[in-house]
RNA sequence: GCCCGGGUGGCGGAAUGGCAGACGCGGAGGACUCAAAAUCCUUUGCUCGAGAGGGCGUGCGGGUUCGAGUCCCGCCCCGGGCACCA
């Protein structure tokens, strides 16, 4: 398509004056209102795709608004360059996964300057830099001074496909892996953990002071689930002086109680196995811990498959509300990892409690009064029976009295669990930041001393995915001498998990230079936390969690004194690009590249597209109408273009009311803009913008002319709105009608005048029963009482009037509806 | 199953309880042109009507209100999250 302009060679001319001329970098000590904008640390995959070119260009726009707003505003960027698309890549082609990775920084970089992005690449960091993984290392020795790092052996998700273990987070709720699709298997290892649960209150009461989407928010309380309940024992019916600690959400049904459930890992499982039940209790806890999550849950909507699952073990303990011995059972449908790792079963009031009864003959007896008909397990509210004292109360009521009762009679005491488990951070992969420990036989767990950090990863190292950690390999690497004792002592081979380092980097970019520190907190203070914070859905849980955690944790064993204990304080969540239906991405392999549009409609084209093809937060189908809608927002821009050389225009001399009534226009524009920017409705501000050129246009291209000086306002004020949007091209346009004046991004963004937004008259709808029959000017301060007269006095209404209308609602200067 | 979103023209989407469909795409007609492209103009929810004009329309069914796409109740469908968490 042919432009009024050279797309290519304007983007270059303005790509390369921001970068020479630093525009866009900012210092600690900026005497300006300060902003952070921050889009999330990306991956470097290569060329930028859909996805980040929208990610970008909003993230751009905040930047270049904020920054004509009069702010400092910090625009930093990095790769999160640790990882195993990288690791896999190198195995593939027998490389490393260094060349790998700076060839794919090298190409997201260059993307993102075509777009024409801008930021302060001084404070540029990534993951694999030395000195970046240098202070990921302290801050892992710092967690784990103080506790909050820590191995243990624990059931683990482990990834075949991947080859190494996985976080909760990361694992599907199929049980799959988050990455690879593959299976996610079940394995006994000792690895290093985060001890998150620590914070699991913290986090889950914090949530409700930030400015997230609601879905992000409610996504990360669920994930946290916290649930209120009491912890008591059932004392053994073979020795009453011990009992099974179990944890149950609904003491009040305790009078239901009709067995008890362990988990198959229960340290009591062994206990209280009778010989005559051993057999069948083995075979079932055998078989529990072959299987993967997936095969455990696939059974579990019907009764089917529940007889298999669950086993008598032979023992018995008392229900400590009725005296009464009920059976102990061993059941997979009880988690060893959550609670006591023991549940009182309830059949009447607990559905899963109920399945397994069916299928095992065990009683039900009701302690909540069911309604009318209902068949099964009734978890709900009502007056409770067949409970003693319980008898005839509420629910809030009878757990409150069963809770005093287990307190005083079965060791009961009031408690809070989580959902949250401890963040599981070893990975057995090569490119990733070493864990920073050695083993000796003498001292055990051992530090490495900070002077040695970073820990670094020796280049001839063999990766495969046997599941062995890759430096474990390397006998150089591996052994090493003790710092405590000097003897000979082992390296951890295993990495961190990538997502410490994506939980801490936003930190550093306050602070990217100095040398003795992660960052010095009262540089991150002047601009923590991130005003605005720009990513995908997809990091609802696992980054946003993980960063939040970090911040927390940092801040109280003293690394980040007087920063805010919330990372991010507003979050805004972008739409997904689709392609027939599936998310556009690379590992899906159904991009549509972004290269070919900076030829034809340029940058600030595809910008604008991404801008006005719907609500920012909404997902984009990408269809064969895409093309189509781009080459109209290019024409815009052609449009706007060819008005501002005043084609086809003519002039006046004299200033007239039409020409006072198009500036009026250009004002309310300029409001419509600035609320539109304010709230994420991008698509509405250009729409506006579009609307306003229409009829610009329209009126500068009147036989009878338009008014020169006003189409000049005019059109200054409309490049301003633009500039943040299409900056290369309003960059160019400024600098043509403002030779050796600062940038138009210099520039302050546009105030609308009040007294010009205002109108002199509006058009007030008249309806009869409901009806538009009319249509009348009126001033805006027309009172009720001189609306409701206007209305009845005109012709077209008494056309539909018979006699005295009924009733007569007036909302000057709206709108007068006249009930006939 | 539970918890969030969301259902508006041919399509993407607009609408502080007050003219439903802004803006754009696509379609139709026209101007310019030998012709085409580009550009510009007009038109475009459905429907009845020659016309003036009328009727119907925001997933479905009720309700509140002078007035509902918007609020309330009950459903249906789509997308996402969680899912033996006691």
């Amino acid at each position: 398509m042919a432009r009024p302009f050279d797309v290519s060679a304007l983007e270059k001319k303005w790509q390369a004056r921001w970068l020479d001329e630093g525009t866009y970098e900012v210092d600690n000590d900026d005497p300006r209102e300060r902003y952070f904008a921050l889009c999330m640390y990306p991956y470097p995959s290569g060329t930028a795709h859909q996805g980040h070119i929208r990610n970008y260009t909003f993230g751009d726009l905040v930047v270049r608004y904020q920054t004509m707003r009069g702010k400092a505003v910090l625009t930093p960027f990095g790769f999160d360059s640790f990882g195993l698309p990288a690791e896999n890549a190198a195995i593939k082609a027998g490389s490393h996964p260094r060349l790998f990775t700076h060839a794919r920084m090298a190409e997201l970089k260059n993307s993102v300057r075509r777009l024409g992005a801008v930021y302060d690449w001084r404070r540029e960091v990534f993951s694999h830099d030395p000195n970046y993984m240098k202070w990921a290392q302290a801050i892992f020795l710092e967690f784990f001074k103080a506790g909050l790092a820590y191995r243990a052996e624990a059931p683990v998700n482990w990834c075949p496909g991947c080859a190494t273990v996985l976080a909760n987070e990361q694992v599907n709720a199929d049980g799959t892996c988050d990455r690879s699709g593959d299976l996610v298997e079940r394995r006994n290892l000792e690895q290093w953990f985060f001890k998150i649960t620590d914070y699991a209150e913290e986090l889950l009461n914090d949530i409700d002071t930030l400015e997230w989407p609601e879905r992000v928010k409610t996504m990360q309380r669920n994930w946290i689930g916290r649930s209120e309940g009491v912890e008591f024992e059932l004392p053994f019916a073979h020795d009453p002086s011990r009992g099974l600690r179990v944890f149950t959400t609904r003491p009040d049904t305790g009078f239901g109680v009709t067995y008890a459930v362990i988990a198959p890992e229960h340290p009591f499982l062994e206990e209280l196995t009778t010989n005559e039940q051993r057999a069948v209790v083995t075979s079932l806890v055998e078989r529990a811990s072959q299987e993967s999550d997936l095969e455990r849950t696939a059974s579990s909507d019907s009764g089917a498959g529940l007889e298999k699952r669950g086993a008598f073990t032979g023992s018995f303990v008392v229900n400590p509300f009725t005296g009464e011995s009920v059976p102990v059972y061993v059941a997979d449908y009880v988690l060893g990892t959550y609670g006591t790792g023991a549940i009182m079963a309830v059949p009447a009031e607990d559905e899963r409690d109920y399945a397994f009864a069916q299928v095992h003959g065990l009683p039900v007896v009701r302690t909540v009064e069911a309604p009318e008909g209902h068949v099964g397990a009734y978890a709900g509210d009502g007056p409770h029976i067949n409970s003693g004292f319980l008898d005839g109360m509420a629910t809030a009521e009878a757990k409150e009295a069963a809770a005093a009762f287990l307190e005083e009679h079965a060791r009961g005491a009031r408690t809070v669990n989580y959902r949250l488990r401890d963040w599981l951070v070893s990975r057995q992969r090569f490119w990733g930041c070493p864990i920073p420990v050695v083993y000796c036989n003498v001292d055990g767990i051992v530090a490495v001393p900070f002077e040695q950090l970073p820990v670094l990863a020796p280049d001839d190292v063999v990766m495969d995915k046997s599941g062995q950690s890759p430096l474990a390999t390397h006998e150089g690497f591996r052994n090493t001498t003790c710092p405590t004792c000097g003897g000979p002592a082992r390296r951890e081979a295993d990495t961190m998990d990538t997502f410490t380092d994506s939980s801490w980097y936003f930190l550093r970019y306050c602070d990217p230079f100095t040398p003795d520190k992660a960052f010095d907190p009262v540089e991150a203070a002047k601009w923590m936390p991130v005003d605005q914070y720009i990513g995908g859905i997809e990091h609802a849980i696992l980054h946003l969690l993980y960063a939040r955690f970090y911040l927390k944790a940092l801040v109280d064993i003293g690394m980040a004194p007087g920063l805010t204990r919330e990372p991010f304080k507003r979050l805004f969540t972008q739409g997904m690009i689709r392609l027939d239906g599936s998310k556009m991405s690379k590992s899906k392999g159904n991009l549509i590249a972004p290269e070919k549009y900076y030829d034809t409609v340029g940058a600030d084209g595809l910008r604008l597209f991404h801008l006005f093809v719907g609500p920012p937060a909404d997902d984009v189908d990408w269809t064969a109408q895409t093309e189509d809608v781009i080459e109209g927002c290019a024409r815009f821009l052609d449009r706007f273009y060819r008005l501002s050389h005043y084609d086809e225009c003519f002039f006046h001399d004299e200033r007239t009311s039409e020409d006072d009534e198009v500036l009026r226009e250009v004002h309310r524009t300029v409001a419509k803009v600035t609320e539109g920017m304010e709230r994420w409705s991008y698509n509405t501000a250009v729409a506006a913008l579009m609307e306003l050129l229409n009829t610009v246009s329209k009126w500068a291209r009147r036989p009878e002319g338009a008014h020169r000086a006003t189409l000049d306002e005019a059109l200054d004020l409309m490049i301003r709105l633009l500039a943040p949007m299409a900056p290369h091209l309003m960059a160019e346009m400024w600098e043509e009608r403002h030779p050796g004046e600062p940038s138009v991004h210099a520039t302050s963004w546009p105030e609308a005048d009040p007294a010009l937004v205002a109108r002199e008259s509006v058009v007030m709808v008249v309806q009869v029963n409901g009806k538009v029959r009319a249509r009348l000017e009126v001033s805006p301060e027309v009172s009720e009482a001189e609306a409701a007269a206007a209305a009845l006095a005109s012709p077209e209404v008494q056309r539909f009037l018979d006699g005295e209308p009924r009733r007569v609602v007036a909302v000057p200067p709206r709108l007068v509806n006249i009930i006939a």
